[in-house]
DNA sequence: GATGAATGAGTGTTCATTCAT
DNA sequence: AATGAATGAACACTCATTCAT
């Protein structure tokens, strides 16, 4: 009848395992691990629950598993981007954070991080894996822009290390934000574009008036 | 050495409830609240599993009880060392930096922190509890001493109720490191103290070098 | 022989509620519903404790669908009977008595009357949805095949509606002998017939001996 | 200042038994044995569950005490009325009932039937001792009276055995009525003084009409 | 004697996982 | 491959009983 249904059969054979993996780290993120039933994941993927144990052996393996698939392929490119940079580091710094909060801060996998600040501690060896593939080269990006900045006399001199955790800070307190906070929302409302804006011209220029010139 | 230990009973009973809220952060921080067993709580608090229950008629009840009874006793002193604060608005925000730190943010409290995380979309009302108890109060005291700065001449104009989470960012930033990553200590370390420095500095005077006297 | 057992599963599914009801029924009766543990009623069901709950959501849903389960289909069958009975009212109620031993009395069914005696108090809503389904239809049949006897002049003029627990009572008295005495049944022993042949003939005729025809 | 008060405490203390039984009886009846909390019973009585261990061991002594402690010590009077009697034998079962409704029927005393139905199978023991020192000489009283009648002709030739269940089956569908029912007592209303008369008279005479004289 | 804080065995209920269909 | 009935280990919570005060 359908000429095409075995065809849309496999198709959905083939997604199958994504649309788990979507269902899971939303239902992750919202509920956390434990509070979360593979049924449900089952049910708002639109299988059954046995389909899931298909795919996933065991639900710790699902966890795992939404970590990896969904951690940043973006650094290749991002690397890339650096190399190819012209603009000031102030630009590229604004480039950066534009460039995550489209590819992740505004996207579902900002989700992983709420995941992982509240299962780190019953999961090391994931937290081990996201530190390796995320925290780490993203520091490291971060680091080899202020250096460049530095380098330039563009930035003041300053120690990268510590101070790449002043870049990250506002990016962890947004994805929290989103995923966390959005119950409360009628009251606490904020732009996150604004904020963005507002927080790289603050990390630039700081809070403090320049002296009046004489 | 006591003399009166003889009602070591009733005051132990007194003592209780403490003892147990102290177990049950520790342990709800540490593993999350559903992933926590009532039974471990008790065990940590040194009791058995039915006393929780004479002090706790549910396991939720207990978690409220962690949540609230952490609350901010801080803010009236806090908002009275606003009222009294004489130095610059500079000094001021380096003050009220270090004493959170002292108070929370180096303390079991802040593990607080990342409990809202992580349960804050299965407990509405629990979160609604900790933005009106915690949340707010602290941006509007934040917000009141950037507002005197930008009065005084000595910051910049600003959206200040934006600003203010250019300021939390960095403390959730410490709060979430202590109480989800140390696990992974080995490889990430940081001087908590030296980041609220180096992240006052660049609060205050932007990364970008001042221009040059002429 | 049963060529179709490959749907066992199947088949099962659909048996499991009726098995369960069975064991549930007879364990509630013997040993108090507070007493009983779902754990022995699956067990002696042959399923585990956590099939039970695939069927019946709590204990209490159980004791409901034990009681309603087992209620009167009779009705319909005894109000059409009595309609097209053309004996004596005498030899209806003898025929009425007969049939609900045979269809009730002297099966498990009469123990729900044990339960419902013992339970009432605990759960209110059963009590009135015996009541509304049994108790005041059975009355009603009762009370009509007393008014049609006065009415024909063969019973004397009475108060049908206290007359019909005159009745009932009997009926009650056998149905808690059969579920609560035969523990000590070595030293309590009665023929439910003879007892029932004999009360009959007692309500009819009454203990006194008739007067001597002169 | 009260200068009985020590009095008053010991007769407080002899009478603590009294009231916990009391107290028991209530609630076993009400809620059943293993629905039943010995702290409510305690509470009931006005004392400390500690105290309650004082006087009973266990929860199960508590309700043995409570069907010893209201077990007829009536036979005896009523076995000496028995003998003194001079009346017809209608007017004795008539008393008899009365008797039995004044001490019995209408007291706290008739919830022990309820509780006896209820638990007769979890405490065997219980339920011998009950048949034994009520049921039994109950039964032989009355079977007793009923040959006194049979003896002087003024009642039919009968199986005196059978037919004390006769008499009997009204009495405990009283005492079922008013401990179990009255939960429902808007709709289900019935005097018993009216049921225990025309009960009488059924039993006495029959529920045929006499034929007429010619 | 009286109390009530403490205990821990016991029970209703959940849910990850298995497997016959 | 997909299903969902069945399982049973695990956990929140209860309550009879104990015992220090």
């Amino acid at each position: 009848m359908t000429p095409d249904l075995t065809h849309k059969r496999e198709r959905r054979k083939e997604a199958r395992p994504g649309e788990l993996l979507e269902a899971a780290l939303q239902l992750f993120v919202q509920k956390g691990f434990a509070a979360t039933k593979v049924e449900d994941v089952a049910a708002l993927a639109g299988v059954s629950k046995g389909t899931l144990f298909l795919y996933f052996p065991t639900k710790e393996d699902l966890l795992k598993a939404v970590v990896s698939e969904n951690l940043a392929q973006h650094f290749p490119a991002w690397n890339q981007a650096f190399e190819a940079f012209e603009g000031s580091s102030a630009e590229m710094l604004r480039f950066a954070l534009g460039s995550w909060w489209e590819k992740i801060g505004s996207t579902p996998a900002s989700g992983i991080c709420k995941l992982m600040i509240s299962e780190s501690r019953n999961f090391p060896e994931l937290l081990a894996f996201y530190v390796d593939s995320v925290m780490r080269p993203g520091n490291q990006l971060l680091c080899r822009i202020l250096q460049r900045g530095v380098s330039s006399g563009e930035f003041r001199p300053m120690n990268c290390d510590i101070a790449v955790h002043t870049i990250v800070a506002p990016m962890i307190f947004l994805m929290i934000w989103e995923n966390a906070l959005n119950a409360y929302s009628d009251t606490l409302t904020m732009s996150p574009k604004a904020f963005l804006d507002q927080q790289i011209d603050v990390l630039l220029h700081g809070l403090v008036a320049p002296p009046l010139k004489a």
